[in-house]
This record gives C-alpha cells, structure tokens and sequence, in this order.
RNA sequence: GCUCCCAUCGUCUAGAGGCCUAGGACACAGCCCUCUCAAGGCUGGUACGCGAGUUCGAAUCUCGCUGGGAGCGCCA
C-alpha cells in the first residue's frame, strides 16, 4: 500500500454538536488537519447535526472556538462557506433527498414499515440464538399492497439500503492495510429516519464524496462501518475517499476515556490553563509517533506528522506526560507572551511595571495561570501565613539570625548577593542553613522563585517587617 | 453469538528477519549542580502476553491460544 498524498489531498472533520469536544475527537481533527497541511491540501468543517433533539447551535460555536483555539483553521466550514456549503448537515436536506431519489430509481431502497419495538424484539433473539443482530429482511419484499395497507395504518416508514447479496467490499485502509468484509454479514440498514431526515451512513459517506474528501481519519470503531458506506458511494458512482482508522483514546486504566478519567474534554483542558500547543505535542504523539523526542512548535507539527506513522494499538492518555509538554511550552513562551497569559489572573490595581517584572520573576514556578496567584501573597502581602514548615525554619534559625538581618538591611539593602554574604559572614552559615530561614521569613515559603530578583519587588520596608515577624517567631 | 481490529518498559513509543545482551521520551530512584522548587547533567531498574511453526537466525513472518477493544442502532 502507498500513501502518496500531495497537494490534491482534502480531508475533513465532522463532529456532531451534542456536548463538548472529547479529546480523542480532538486528536482527529488535528490529524486530518494536520494532514491537509502537510500536504499543501484542504480541510474541511462539516458540522453532523442531523440528530435534532441532541444537537444544539451552542455546542456548534463552542466546537468552532475550541478547534481554533488549538490552531486549527479550515478552508471551508460552516463559518466560513465554501465550495460545497452548506456544511450543516441539518440543512443539506433537499440534497440527501436528491441523491436518495437515485437510490430508489435504481431500486436499491424499500421503504420498513417496522417499529422499534418489533426491531428491539427480533435484535434479542437472534442474540439469544447466537445469531449476528441484523435485519431480517421483513419489509424487504413487501407487495404494493402490503404497503398500502401499512401506509392506510399511518405508518411512517424508514428507508433502508438494500445490500447486495454475495459481494466483496474491499478497501485500502491507511493504517491497517488490506481490508475485506462481505456483504452477506450486513444487513440492510436505514438511510433515512421515519421523521425525514439522513441516517448517518448515508449522510456521512455522501457529504464526503460530494465534498471532495480524499483521505477520511477517524475512529477505528468506524472501521466495520466502512463497507456500508463504500456501497453507497460505489452505488452513486461517486469516488471514495482513502480511510485511515485510528486506534481509540483510552484512560489510564485502558477503559475508553471517560469522566472517572478527569477530565477528557479539550475545552476542560483550555480551561485549566493548558496551552494548545502542549496539547498539539502531546495529541500528535498518541497512535502516531515522530521521529524526534523534542517540543515541537505548531510548524514542526506538521512537517513531523505522517500517515504513515499513524499507529494500529491503542493509546492511553496520561496526564503527567501532557504537563511535560505543558511545562517546555510555558518555558518557549517569550515574556510578553507569558504575561499575557497570566495577566487574568494579576490584580487590575498593578502598575504596568510591576506585572513585568513580576511575572518575570516566577515564570519558573508557574505551569498554569492560575499558580501565579499563590506568589502573589508573597510579593504584595502586608504579612503572611506561615505553614508548619516554614515555622519549623525560622524557630530552628532562632532569634539571632534574624536580629543579624534586620541590623544589616538598611546598611546592605535589596541586593541580594551583598546580603547574603553579608549575613553569611556575620552568623557563619552558609548554604541552605543560610538562604532558607531567610527564604521563609521573606516568603513565607520554603520553595519558591529565585530570592535575587523577589526581594526589590517586596521592597524593604515589608521586608523588614517580615522579618521582625520572625524573628518574634523565632523567640517564643 | 457473528464479523472485524489490536498486543514492546508503569505510560507514550522506535523497531518492517541478523544493526536488539531491544533504542528514546515521560514518570520513578540515586548522584551532581544549586538558596528552595523547577530546569540541566550523570547513573539505575523494569518491556517484546503465551505456545507451536518457518528460518542458520524472529520483537519482526505463519498458525493457535489468551487478553483487550469495536461494530452488528430510526447515535454519530
């Protein structure tokens, strides 16, 4: 099998609003996107809200944002139009009613009459009989007067696809190879709903073809549903796509992902402070896999992705190893991009400058916005809270330490090097016996951001306020 | 039940018959560096699910077994 693609390549992503983007569909989107990219090509947003009573328009534009907000950009969406629009699967209507007058005027449909109650019935005991649930056939055959008498009840029919008997459906699938099914272990199913409206293997394989998708990435749990929708393109004369079935997310325990997992929803992760692009890092390297182990930026994420390299075994999603991602991508951030993104979280009343230098100072310690607020405290506090730790510290230094420190701040001042030597020279301590009594008096931490740059941001006279606290501490 | 898919360190993976006493990354442990944390450097342990076969030689090919997963929906 060859995957040659090139700049004809389109491919496509086609969720179905009914809740918050899972991060397996996340990861799909990207790799489609990332391999119309790669290619030169195109990619599409098709929006699959033909199950009215669960799709909803808030979830659609949630969607949307939460795609561009990991860096993915279409040629053609249902915010931006195209070629093909619409890109609402509920409002492409009148064209799957087109293509479904084919069908029938070929004879490859016959309208079922049957409820879902006989279906559910006749399911659970072919299951009981060890037989594959399929359908039977009931209304496969039925007289023009059967059906009268069906419609004169009121019935409303579902249409079903009449699949042929005895045929083979082969196909290439871009990660698992050759791919052979027989039409006989499937049933005819429904192309279109009692209420009207498109059944998804009906509604899906055309909209790809019609569309222009060349190479379809999707779940693997689509790959027995492939065939069907093969024969609905093979009936219409349309191409197909090439598929390419990609190995299910799992949780940690090997479960599909799910809530018990935390969370598993790109918007989750958006909300908690994670960058789109540790996510891009982490996503691109499960059930695919590149050539070199280092952070990638949203460029090398797509001269790195390959279709080739997609795996066959599934992937467990760890979160311990999206925080490495998390932490090199806050590490690539330049200054006023880190400020930036924590600025949310710093009170409106600071001045330009001391957000800079603020922020600057505790980059190293901030792997979410949100950690900025706990060294808040500790620059602008009027006094601090000292857990057990930092007690134990500053009583074991005893009184002296600090009764030496508070002498020789006014003379010394904020540089810290100057002061530490100082110090050290005046109570003989030296290394962590030296820096971190002064680092829990200061900060009311016993780990934290460099001193050096800490102290002129707390400024002097809290300073020394700090420590004439603890040094009251430190004498009871 | 039937059809299909999958199987390498704890996790993500490299590996397409000899380059593998199985490599890397994350995580973990120890050491170094260091005012702490982080980062960085070094070191360490742990993996080819099992059994046959093919072959001079198998993680890699074949078969069986086991274990996971999916589909068989008027969900997508």
């Amino acid at each position: 099998m060859t995957h040659a693609f090139d700049a004809s390549i389109v491919t496509r992503f086609a969720p179905s609003p009914t809740g918050q983007l899972h991060l397996g569909n996340a990861r799909t989107a990207l790799f489609n996107f990332l391999a119309a990219r790669k290619y030169g090509g195109r990619f599409i947003l098709r929006v699959e809200d033909t199950d009215i009573a669960r799709s909803e328009e808030r979830h659609t534009q949630a969607l949307l944002q939460d795609l561009r907000w990991l860096g993915l950009s279409w040629e053609e969406g249902p915010d931006v139009g195209g070629a093909s629009a619409p890109y609402k699967q509920s409002e492409r209507n009148d064209i799957y009613n087109e293509w479904l007058t084919k069908l029938d005027a070929q004879g490859l449909t016959y309208p079922c009459y049957c409820s879902q109650a006989e279906l559910n019935i006749s399911r659970k005991m072919q299951i009981a009989a060890g037989q594959p649930p399929r359908y039977l056939g009931t209304c496969r055959n039925l007289a023009h007067a059967q059906r009268a008498e069906r419609e004169a009840r009121g019935l409303q029919p579902t249409i079903r696809f009449r699949v042929p008997a005895g045929k083979h459906i082969q196909f290439d699938d871009v990660v698992h190879g050759e791919q052979k099914f027989l039409s006989d272990d499937i049933g005819d199913f429904i192309v279109r709903r009692a209420d009207g409206s498109s059944a998804f293997f009906f509604s899906n394989a055309i909209d790809d073809a019609l569309m222009g998708v060349t190479l379809v990435l999707r779940g693997d749990d689509h790959l027995t549903n492939t065939p069907r929708q093969l024969m609905l393109m093979e009936a219409f004369g349309l191409s197909t796509p090439r598929y390419g079935h990609m190995a299910m997310m799992l949780g940690m325990d090997g479960s599909p992902l799910s809530k018990r997992h935390g969370s598993t929803s790109l918007h989750e992760f958006r909300e908690r402070g994670f960058l789109p692009i540790a996510l891009n890092n982490q996503l691109i390297r499960l059930g695919h896999s590149v050539m070199n182990d280092v952070w990638l930026d949203s460029a090398a994420c797509i001269s790195e992705f390959d279709p080739s390299r997609l795996g066959r075994a599934p992937a467990r999603f760890d979160e311990i190893q999206l925080r490495h991602w998390q932490k090199e991508s806050v590490a690539k951030l330049s200054a006023e991009e880190f400020l930036s993104w924590v600025q949310p979280e710093l009170p409106a009343e600071l001045t330009v400058a001391q957000c800079v230098t603020f922020s600057a100072g505790v980059r190293n310690n901030v792997e979410v916005p949100a950690d900025v607020r706990q060294w808040l405290p500790v620059v602008f506090a009027d006094q601090l809270e000292y857990s057990n730790d930092v007690r134990t510290v500053i009583q074991d230094a005893g009184k002296a330490f600090f009764t030496v420190a508070i002498e020789l701040l006014p003379r010394v001042g904020l540089e810290f090097k100057a002061l530490a030597k100082e110090l050290s020279i005046a109570t003989t301590r030296k290394g962590p016996a030296l820096f971190m009594p002064l680092r829990a008096a200061i900060t009311g931490h016993t780990h934290g951001p460099e001193l050096g740059p800490l102290l002129p941001m707390i400024g002097i006279d809290k300073i020394r306020s700090r420590l004439v606290a603890a040094s009251a501490l430190a004498s009871n």
